[in-house]
DNA sequence: TTTT
DNA sequence: TTTT
C-alpha cells in the first residue's frame, strides 16, 4: 500500500547536545526542539502553542549538530515519524519521536547560531574533506533511514552529459 | 524566532472512525493511521517499519472521514505535530500526536477506499453545497490562526474543555 | 481524484522587493529566491546547484516581506506550484512558479536578516494590531479555498485582471 | 547559507511514459503530472485550478513508473525543484521542473492504478530481488539527487541493538 | 524534562 | 490498542 512519512520542523534546541556513540562507533544523539506557533483559540484570542519534540540524529549529522549547536540554537530538520516502544514493569510503552534525516543550521538573531561557545558559521561542516555539502545527512552507516545515505552512488563508466539537467 | 511544523502522512486506518461532537457542536475524531515503510537495518536486511500515529481531525474534515473511511482505508494527511499533555496520579504525561489540517481520500486497491460498507467514492464530499473542494479542511471554526483547521474553533459560547488538547 | 501540491523552500532573495497593489488594493509581489544546494555529479565531484524560483506573495505576507527583506535576505516559504500561462505573438507561453502561502523570516549571518538597510528583526510583523503571529499568511482576502492565502482574493468590486495568474 | 528545496505532488499522469536510457545505461523519463485543485476566486466562486508539472525520474524509479503507470494513472512524488536552462537562437531559456526523488504508486478509482493495460498492483516493484521497498527511489547511479541513493550504507561489524529504535 |  |  502506498505510504509516506515526512516531518519538517524549524525551532530551537531545548537543551545542549549530548553526543553518544554506539558500540559500533556510530554517532547518535537525541536533541530536543521547541517549535513555537501562535494561533487563535476558540475565543479568537492569540495563544502561543509550543510543541516540544525529540529528534534523533545519526552519524555525521549528529556530530555536526553537537559541534555547532547548543541550547537555544535555531535548527531546521527534515525527517520522519518513528514509534519508539519498550517494556517497563511488564507493560508496553510507546513514544512518538522524529528521526532527523536532514539538518540545516540556521544562524540565530545574533548571528551566532545559538547559545554556546566556539565559532559558529551559519552553515558549517568541519571535517568532511572536500567541499562541504550544504545540508547534513547521516552518511556514516547502516540503519540509515530511507535515504540518509549521501548521494555517492556511482555507476561504472557512466556518462550522461547529454541530459540537460 | 522562525518556526515551522509540518507533517505529511500516507497510510491506512487502524480502526473504524468514532465521530464525536464537542458541547459546542463541533465534530472531532481521533483516527489511527499505520504508515508502512521498508528500510534496511544494520545488517543490510530489509525490515518492515510500521509507524502508528494518532491524528486528530476537526469539523468538516472529521465528518467526511467518518462518512467515507473505515478500518483499513488508505488516507493522506497534511498537518502538524502537537504535544498533548495531561496529569494523572499527580504526574505529568505527554503524548505527541498529529493534528490533521488537510485530508485526501485515496481509493484503495479495490477502488472502494477501504473496508467498510456503503458507497465510497475515491474522493467525496457529501454536503458542502456547491462544488466540493477536492481536499478537506475544517473551515467551520473561528478566525484560523495560521489559516487552517482550528483545533479549538467554535463560535460564541463554545466550550470544549473536555477535549484534552 | 486525490491531489496535493506542496512546495517548501529556504534560500535567499535575488533582488529587492517591489511591492505593488491590485486595483482592488490588494498587495502583491513577485520575489526571487535562490536555493543553493551541493550535490555530487556523474563524476562524483561536488557541484553547486542553484535553483532560482519566482515566488508570488499576496496581501499581508507581501507587505511584511517588503518591509523586512531585501536582496540577499534569507527566507523560508511554504506554498504551492502554479502554472502561469499567457499568450504572446499568438503563441501560448507557460511558466511554473510558486505561490507563497506562508513565510518565515530567518535572521541572516549577521543577525540582520539580509542585505538592505532599516531595522530588521529576526521575525517581525509591524502592524498587525495585537500579538503578531509568528508566521505570515495573507489573510486579507475572501473565503480561502484551502484555508490559505488566496491569490485572487478581494472583497466586493475587486479586480486584478492585470495580474497574470 | 541554509537552504531547502522540497516538492510533494499527488496527481495524475497526463501522458504515457516514454522511457529512455542515457549512453551510460541509466534510465530516465520525463513524466507529466496534472494536479487538480479547487479553490475560491475573487468572487468567492469555486474554480478549478490545474497545475501541469513535468517531473524527471531517474534509474529504477523511472523504470518502475514506466512499467506500472500510464496516462491517467494517479501518482505521488516527492522531489525538488530544478531550473533547467538552455540556449536557443542565441537566447537563454529557462524552465522550472521537478526532479522526482521518491515515488509512490497509488491505485486508482477502479483499483487499476490508471489507464493503460497490464497488471497493476497498487504498489509494485518487479525486479528488485529480495523484498521490494515500498517506495521507489532511483538507486542505480550517479547524479542522484540529494538522497536518491538507496539506504544501502553499511558499516563494518556494526551493531547497535542497544539503541531502542 | 523544555527553547526564542 | 493496531493497518495493508
Amino acid at each position: 500500500m502506498a505510504s509516506y512519512n515526512r516531518v519538517v520542523l524549524m525551532g530551537n534546541l531545548t537543551r545542549d547536545i549530548d553526543l553518544r556513540y554506539t558500540p559500533g562507533g556510530r554517532a547518535v544523539t537525541d536533541i530536543g526542539i521547541a517549535v513555537n506557533d501562535r494561533r487563535k483559540n476558540a475565543e479568537g484570542e492569540w495563544v502561543d502553542e509550543t510543541t516540544f519534540v525529540d529528534v534523533t540524529l545519526w552519524g555525521r549529522t549528529a556530530e555536526v549538530a553537537s559541534e555547532y549547536l547548543s541550547k537555544g540554537s535555531p535548527i531546521f530538520i527534515e525527517g520522519r515519524l518513528k514509534l519508539d516502544s519498550w517494556e517497563k514493569d511488564g507493560k508496553k510503552n510507546y513514544k512518538l519521536r522524529v528521526i532527523g534525516e536532514r539538518m540545516q543550521l540556521i544562524s540565530g538573531r545574533d548571528g551566532s547560531g545559538g547559545g554556546g561557545g566556539g565559532r559558529r558559521p551559519a552553515q558549517g561542516d568541519a571535517s568532511q574533506g572536500g567541499p562541504p555539502p550544504q545540508s547534513h545527512r547521516d552518511d556514516s552507516g547502516p540503519p540509515p533511514g530511507r535515504g540518509d545515505a549521501q548521494p555517492t552512488g556511482e555507476g561504472a563508466g557512466y556518462e550522461d552529459a547529454d541530459i540537460p539537467f
